[in-house]
DNA sequence: TATTGTTATACTCTATAACTATA
DNA sequence: TATAGTTATAGAGTATAACAATA
């Protein structure tokens, strides 16, 4: 899917959002070309990387964490597991639940996107001054708490 | 869906490209949330800005301009089709080709993104300065070209 | 023959609701 | 009774392939 950052800006704010807008899609765009050569969508490089960051956890806690419902969980757990990403371990202290752990190769997957997002970061603000990098995340942190105030 | 914007910076590149990340996931819940408003999802309001601007258009050239399969505009079409934002006509030199065009409700839906746009706009680059804004515009620029070079 | 859009089929991500096994 | 995770069902967005109508 492309496009939706085309629209016609009509005054200097309009034109910002408008470059907002490009720059989101083209950096999911970006973000997701990654994952996909390594056979992940992001949904579940998502849930890779809770498991990494916070060790094995519960479906229950997955799904808090991401934001879905426990049976979205499951589908994103079913094929991780599917395609060797994780496994469903017992939990030990309830029996009701799964204990999701990542497998070498997920662990090993988390590390590869690891060392390739550092070097796409130093590729992609290579040719940034100190100064424009330092004023671009400055706006940037004003831009998202002015979005997340819209939403409120 | 949440996060994939969390990842711990190594470096003043890293930290601008989570920064960037997270700005990108923000920039599209802010999108879709709009759009969800007016009972529309992304590739929907993309098939009807494409109307919007280009004016009619067969099914064939919306695939192209989007980017997707024939197959899937025409379930997108069925969709804005069902709900009143668009309509099927037919072509008048071929008679294999349908023509979609925008009704009134998708004209004004539109018109009414738009709005909301400009003033979603105004309101989120309202507390930016002048300079600040023109750099944030200059850096995307560069950003934008760096990572459709990559892309190739 | 080539093109337009359909039907047929399939996969991912998403949701709610009903149900099972446990707590 | 409440919780964890499943099955059942549904809908959107995506794809390829086979096919009908037309060019």
């Amino acid at each position: 899917m492309k496009s939706l950052h085309n629209m016609p800006p009509t005054d200097d704010s309009g034109l910002a959002l408008a470059k907002l807008f490009e720059l989101a899609v083209v950096t999911f765009e970006f973000m997701e070309r990654g994952l996909a050569e390594r056979g992940l969508s992001r949904p579940r490089a998502t849930v890779l990387w809770l498991l990494h960051e916070r060790g094995p956890l519960r479906q229950r806690d997955l799904a808090e964490a991401i934001g879905v419902s426990a049976r979205n969980v499951t589908g994103l757990v079913d094929g991780l597991e599917r395609d060797g990403f994780a496994v469903r371990e017992r939990h030990p202290d309830d029996r009701r639940a799964a204990l999701v752990s990542l497998t070498g190769k997920g662990a090993a997957t988390v590390a590869g996107l690891r060392g390739e997002y550092d070097e796409g970061a130093a590729r992609l603000f290579a040719d940034l001054g100190a100064g424009e990098l330092a004023g671009f995340v400055s706006t940037v942190d004003r831009l998202v708490a002015s979005i997340r105030a819209e939403t409120c």
